[in-house]
DNA sequence: CGGCTTACG
DNA sequence: CGTAG
DNA sequence: GCCG
């Protein structure tokens, strides 16, 4: 039993009260109005220092009474988070209220996310585009953004005609979150951050709500309500089969009354060439892809590569590139070194490693393969391919696992993306194909709208002449843009 | 009130 | 309408 | 839904 005092600063009396009184339901809390009978001091919106001087000027205690050494100085957050969890959660390093004499000893450096570049200096305000910001896999606010995200999901799947950009309304304001290099605990640190808190209106947003609904409760209602609704749950399992997008999802649920996985395996629908395959292997797909096995993969496409032509390079793109461990798919651009030499890898690969894809669609590429005539006519000149990719598992030798037996020819569909491109169009390739989603719609929106350029995949022009502007690296395309050089593991928002 | 990434089948 | 970052 |  943990015996905690309230800091009545920056906190009202119903605050408090309200409080208290799920603090002594819980039954690992005691709240005392006592400070010298507590062993813990939760406070809010401010620092160690700050709570010190508001005890000794308001006569609280006297100065000896309370000491760093001898109590716990914590954020309502960590409180917050023991009520959601049902027990004494560990105090996370930002929930711990800061000393100044006692910065040196702990805490200089925060881990993974990065602190650099998130202020502009010039508007003092965290900058609008994703792309200007570093934006870390993990971060300090999960919390809020999963519940965002929820949103913007859900609005995804609504059939309104504004949903899409709420959507992204939503989408913006959790990669806001994203970026912060502290994890927010009230209200006051809302203030200003972009899609969070208007500058101009004075009423909180949606997105505001939901945070400060989070922050006071530990969860939000709206974000409950969507998560258990029938209509989400069902739209996310329809959604979740390859080739099954908002629209025929919505189709199955308001038209056919269908709600789950096994109603659409039992009625027999009219589907797509990718949707029965969807369906086919919807166990395999929905399984993540590991690291290993997206490695195994390239190695292998490599060595295909290679061999077929020297020189070649693999290079391994989306989620994996960008530092995560697992993956819905695995991503890899396929190029060489001089311009021209890359032409038709993607159909002689295909054909080198027939027996390992159960399904390609091919996709060409239009854009400036200029002197329509000659170049047109050749062939079936396929740049990009969405493949379900056979992975047999490796050795079944191994003892490791005591029950499960992996057979010999056990395996697994896979999805795999093979994309070729020339040399000149590599490092648009890479920056294009590395995402995340949300990074490519944001460093778009900014090349259009703050340069003047259109950029793609392919390249980058200039918007009213069309004149192509060329990189030879991810680095050049940055610079040229005019913003700081983000490495891939800084692109997750 | 307009705009919200871009390109492929 | 669906796919991709 | 949020911004200019």
């Amino acid at each position: 039993m943990e015996i905690i005092y309230f800091v009545p600063r920056r906190m009202n009396k119903a605050r408090i009260d309200h409080l208290t009184r799920i603090a002594n339901k819980s039954g690992f809390f005691q709240v005392t109005t006592d400070i010298k009978k507590s062993n813990i001091l939760v406070a809010q919106d401010s620092s160690g220092d700050e709570v010190l001087e508001f005890l000794t000027k308001n006569r609280t205690v006297a100065l000896n009474d309370v000491t760093i050494e001898s109590k716990s100085f914590r954020d309502v957050s960590w409180f917050i988070n023991c009520m959601k969890e049902g027990y004494i959660v560990s105090v996370e390093d930002n929930q711990k209220l800061q000393f100044k004499h006692h910065l040196p000893a702990s805490k200089q450096e925060d881990g993974p996310p990065s602190k650099k570049a998130r202020i502009d200096k010039t508007t003092d305000r965290i900058p609008m585009y994703a792309c200007q910001r570093s934006t870390p896999l993990q971060h300090h606010n999960k919390q809020f953004t999963d519940a965002l995200e929820v949103l913007e999901e859900h609005a995804l799947y609504r059939d309104d005609p504004n949903s899409e950009a709420r959507a992204l309304a939503f989408r913006r304001g959790s990669a806001t979150l994203k970026s912060l290099p502290y994890k927010i605990t009230h209200v006051g640190q809302l203030k200003n951050l972009p899609y969070i808190d208007s500058t101009n209106s004075s009423k909180a947003g949606h997105c505001k709500k939901i945070i400060t609904e989070i922050l006071e409760e530990g969860f939000s209602d709206e974000v409950e309500g969507v998560t258990n609704s029938e209509f989400f749950k069902s739209m996310k399992i329809f959604c979740g089969i390859f080739g099954v997008g908002p629209s025929t999802a919505r189709k199955w649920f308001y038209d056919l009354n269908l709600r789950t996985l096994e109603d659409i395996k039992t009625k027999k629908l009219t589907l797509t060439k990718d949707q029965t395959l969807g369906l086919r292997y919807h166990e395999d797909l929905n399984k993540p892809l590991l690291l290993e096995e997206a490695n195994h993969i390239a190695k292998l496409v490599r060595e295909t590569c290679t061999a077929l032509r020297s020189g070649c390079t693999v290079t391994v793109v989306g989620g994996f590139r960008r530092g995560k461990d697992k993956g819905h798919d695995l991503d890899l651009i396929i190029s060489h070194p001089i311009e021209g030499n890359e032409e038709g890898m993607l159909a002689m690969v295909l054909e080198k490693l027939d027996e390992h894809f159960i399904y390609t669609e091919k996709k060409a590429s239009n854009t400036k393969r200029q002197t329509s005539l000659e170049s047109r006519s050749t062939m079936d000149h396929f740049e990009k391919c969405f493949s379900i990719f056979k992975y047999r598992h490796e050795g079944s030798a191994k003892q490791s696992q005591s029950n499960i037996l992996h057979l010999e020819g056990t395996w697994a569909a896979k999805r795999v993306d093979l994309i070729v491109v020339p040399k000149s169009q590599f490092a648009f390739a890479v920056l294009g194909w590395t995402g995340t989603k949300h990074f490519e719609r944001e460093i778009r929106r900014y090349v259009r709208s703050e340069k003047k350029l259109v950029l793609t995949s392919h390249g980058m022009y200039t918007l009213d002449t069309n004149e192509s502007i060329s990189a030879d690296s991810e680095e050049e395309i940055f610079e040229k843009l005019g913003l700081n050089f983000l490495p891939p593991s800084e692109r997750c928002c």
